[in-house]
DNA sequence: TTTGAAGTGTGATTCAAATCACCCTCCCCC
DNA sequence: GGGGGAGGGTGATTTGAATCACACTTCAAA
């Protein structure tokens, strides 16, 4: 199966591996197949396996200790989490329940073990990009208190437009991927409000523009420099 | 030389390895000796190395855009700073430069990968130690938004309770370090001045009392629950 | 085509913390 | 033993965002 180095590529610990190393990985996975409504795991489980999303969507929520339910992110076709059940021995953060019927492949921590010892360098590129990561949340904790709300919306769309950009007819990048303002607000650490009133601001200086329900990005450098 | 393994043990990176593993790594080390004002890095360099502090003081420092030295850190005897440096191709994020004359002891790049050539598991006790602090780094991420300036100072005095904690005879705990009310600040992302108001909060509930210059937890349950 | 849920815009109000501005108290060292 | 600097305490003021409260848009499904 062809797609599967692909897909295991898209997780952020196997971003460095070269695609010898993704194929031995590939060899370890499972496929499985589950209904709407599943558990998948719960929080508090062991868990020591890496799910990635072939097809339909996953809900990650958690229960809170008033009881309530609270969604945390939903995973669909291409999407990966559990990652890092694979390297540590923590329980679960959070419930994983299929939202639709789904299509998954799996991968253990014991396959993952045993690939490491054939081939040492999966390790070295796992570590590089676990590496990476830490230096990420280290500048994301600075960036949390030294920007504003609009700032850090500004660095949020910049990612986006990385990872989802389009070059726009009019010149700027047009962002094919629907995001909700809470989307935005829980990924910045704000309100959907805040949001809300941080998008109109930039709006008002030209820096992007709305067409119904996409973006569009016009003036990347004003968004840098926020 | 039988101190270098415990040494070794408190770089987090390290914090599972067995003592096999690490009189392995211990093996690799080099020693070496630097006059008081030498640079050990600058912000910006290529950096393939660890470092760790038997004697003397480093300050880690950055200069900013207009030009001033910012301190960051000492690292006093028992330190550590660059781990990251040993995964990655990343360039110093700061400069590294000796307050006094210092003892050294020096881990690079090659070395570590050699070790994790011969010996596999040393690369898994890394990644779970790496997985292990990007799962701190999210909850962090997290409190910082649930708690408030109190919550979070609580929350580091528990902290620096678990690692410089003694029993005082009145039945609290007495912190045996010397940390500013800046220091602390610093840490949780507030202002000296929140701190010290926060402080006096916590001391009104009888959470906690000063000596002078050194603190006593009276209700580590108390301080908790914050 | 209606209807309702999900998403968005925006005012008013509140609130926690930052900021600003001092003064105080250790101590360390000349 | 008396300066002086580092660290600490506390008021007053400002401010950025959260919160509360609605009205307005989409848009998809019945």
């Amino acid at each position: 199966m062809d797609t599967i180095p692909i897909l295991l590529r898209q997780v952020f610990l196997f971003q460095r591996l070269d695609d010898a190393l993704l194929a031995l990985l590939a060899q370890q996975v499972r496929r499985r197949r589950f209904g709407p409504g599943e558990a998948l795991f719960h929080q508090g489980d062991p868990g020591h396996t890496l799910y990635l999303v072939l097809d339909g969507r996953v809900r990650i929520q958690k229960i809170t200790a008033s009881g309530d339910v609270v969604h945390l992110a939903h995973r669909g076709p291409g999407a990966h989490f559990g990652e890092l059940a694979l390297l540590d021995d923590k329980p679960r953060m959070a419930d994983a329940v299929t939202a639709t019927s789904c299509d998954l492949l799996m991968l253990g921590r014991d396959e993952f073990v045993r690939c490491v010892h054939t081939s040492p360098p999966i390790g070295l590129a796992v570590m590089a990009a676990l590496a990476e990561r830490l230096r990420e949340a280290a500048s994301d904790l600075e960036t949390r208190h030294e920007l504003d709300v609009m700032g850090r919306l500004a660095a949020a769309l910049l990612d986006l437009a990385d990872a989802h950009g389009a070059a726009d007819p009019s010149g700027g990048v047009r962002l094919d991927v629907r995001v909700t303002h809470q989307d935005l607000a829980d990924q910045i650490g704000a309100t959907r409000e805040s949001v809300s009133r941080a998008m109109a601001g930039l709006r008002q200086v030209r820096a992007l523009r709305t067409e119904g329900r996409t973006l569009v990005l016009l003036n990347l450098p004003k968004l840098r420099r926020q």
